[in-house]
DNA sequence: GATCATTGTCGAAGCGCTTCGATGAAATCG
DNA sequence: CGATTTCATCGAAGCGCTTCGACAATGATC
């Protein structure tokens, strides 16, 4: 292991000016650049993690609280966590992973100690624990998701109730006026996650305003038979349906309509929105408006470096526009009455 | 942040006396000692992480390299990544998340750089390009999975080809001589991952020891309809069956075989082994021969701790040995001829 | 009662880096 | 050409902790 003294040594120059050509933090000639350079290379120097953290006052590792719920989808999850890792190395941070049981003592002690320069909150409740323990540390914070009470905090996520309103206006651009909603399980509602609430209110509040017929069903299984029933019970002429549920229950919901007779995308147009998966290996592709965890992170963990390295506090909640992926499940009723320009 | 100085100040006593009576690396009298707890609670006092590891030339942070593959099964992935930092946090340390492309270079990066004081693999292919690099480094690693060539690597898994033995056993006890074999599919045995392949060569050879007949089927889609009716096409009289493969497929294998008028268990028993997912939710929950994250992670963790504190280098591989799950999945074929005794 | 351990505490030396202020040399200016 | 600014480099002071060696004070030993 050789340390920068070693280099120094090796340049002939002196510790500092190793530090400030490495670095670029003041001017360097370039011949002695050159030659700081070449002795790093040739010693194979690295400097020391936590000599440099101590001098600097910066760990360059963000914590990331993950914890796992019952119900927790784990792919979405672990899209989640790597997406933030990823983002972070691109600013050159690391990730520390907070689990479980751990979340908040992990919180508190990777901030408390200096560990990490910044927390992401991933997996956020209507009334997260770790919406209070935030307001009581110093340390940079952001949230992924939405408390109820965002006083004090940092939030970033998809615009979920947006996302809502998009997916009715292309299905009444389809001429689709009865519109249904397979929501997620009481389970997970129950435990107030927060977005299914968000995009139910969405979809409530756009089908109102816009006089579309509705209707709003839960899934009791891991498929979308039974809440495909309970909405054709409720409105027999379902020619829209929005899915913002989990990938099992929108997988087979062409199966569940089938079984009704009901044909996608002629009968019924169907869109899954706010979701984390795929739909292109579906047996039929669905229309998808994501929650992509690509975005939200990455806009997440920017915000978190500009905090820690300039000390700025961004906007309080931050929602992303929601998009849309056509794959053909949402067709015009009146194909003949409203062509379809574009 | 109250440092060490100030709780030393508080306590009327010495920086080193401070560190001492929290540490407990020397006797303390009991009266200072409960001076300087008061002093530490006092203050909120909590060491500087950064500070701590410089000086003890320990970070307390392990490494977790996890890489995503395309057919990576997501929830097994994040259990083992939940289930290292759990083991982690037993035992004080913090787990640093290292993905995808960052996979080598973050290996190489926090070894060197002194960040982590060891190195947890995960996801093992045969032919894994961080067993070379494992080599090569000096900090303490340990692989959850086993690569072809393990020389000088410290591994730990579950010993699959014991597993596929006692799932064949267990059918043979039940009068089963008809046995089928759904592996993983091709796509997860071309990448190589090692386990599949384990558990094929325990399978194929035990089958052929114990003279029963055999056969082997790769599931193509995200279903077990087509593999059961290969294996049906190759073994007519198919009457136990071993799954190896992923939980869509697995869940619906009672299904498929009902397509082909068999029961489970009567007509066919089946077992799940060597499998990261619970059978109990399924429609008819299948006896399983876990591959227990919990277990795996937990002897990898403690090893590597032990590795990195005492400097021991524990057997180069740790062969788990598998636990059967009774869920009723298995039965005799000739439960009159053969009493179950026990 | 002198000798030898033992125990509890302290001071100081780092750990390897960053960063501030100082300094001499070179360049710029009136 | 002396005064002033700019540039490149260096020395040294930390960052907050651990740990080694020293050293009184106390207790045990004969």
């Amino acid at each position: 292991m050789a340390t920068i003294a070693d280099v120094a040594n090796e340049a002939g120059v002196s510790i500092s000016t190793v530090s400030y050509a490495l670095s670029g933090k003041r001017s360097i000639s370039p011949s002695t650049r050159d030659k700081v350079e070449a002795a790093a290379t040739k010693l194979g120097y690295r400097p020391h993690a936590s000599a440099r953290m101590l001098a600097a006052n910066r760990s360059h590792i963000i914590a990331v609280t993950a914890p796992l719920h019952a119900d927790t989808d784990h792919s979405a999850h672990m899209q989640f966590a790597m997406e933030v890792t990823q983002s972070a190395r691109e600013h050159d941070y690391d990730t520390l992973l907070l689990v479980h049981n751990d979340a908040l003592e992990g919180m508190q002690r990777s901030a408390a100690t200096s560990l990490a320069d910044g927390i992401i909150v991933l997996d956020v409740d209507a009334h997260d624990d770790r919406a209070a323990l935030a307001r009581t540390l110093k340390c940079p914070i952001v949230f992924i998701g939405i408390p109820e009470d965002t006083d004090g905090l940092v939030c970033v996520d998809l615009d979920f109730e947006a996302a809502a309103e998009l997916a009715i206006d292309r299905l009444i651009d389809a001429g689709r006026t009865n519109i249904g909603l397979i929501s997620h399980h009481q389970e997970t509602l129950e435990r107030e996650s927060n977005f299914p609430l968000r995009f139910l209110h969405g979809f409530r509040k756009h089908a109102t305003e816009n006089g579309v017929d509705s209707a709003i069903a839960y899934p009791t299984e891991h498929r979308a038979h039974e809440a495909v029933a309970a909405l054709l019970a409720e409105l027999p002429d379902l020619d829209g349906l929005v899915l913002n549920t989990s990938a099992d229950v929108a997988a087979s919901v062409t199966a569940a309509l089938a079984e009704h007779g009901k044909s996608v995308p002629v009968d019924v147009s169907v869109i899954a929105a706010g979701v984390t998966f795929s739909t292109h290996r579906f047996p039929l592709a669905l229309d998808t408006i994501p929650l992509d965890a690509h975005a939200s992170c990455s806009v997440a963990v920017d915000m978190l470096v500009e905090m820690v390295e300039d000390g700025l506090k961004p906007p309080a909640t931050t929602l992303i526009a929601p998009t849309y992926i056509n794959f053909g499940s949402v067709t015009s009723s009146t194909a003949s009455v409203i062509p379809q320009v574009n």
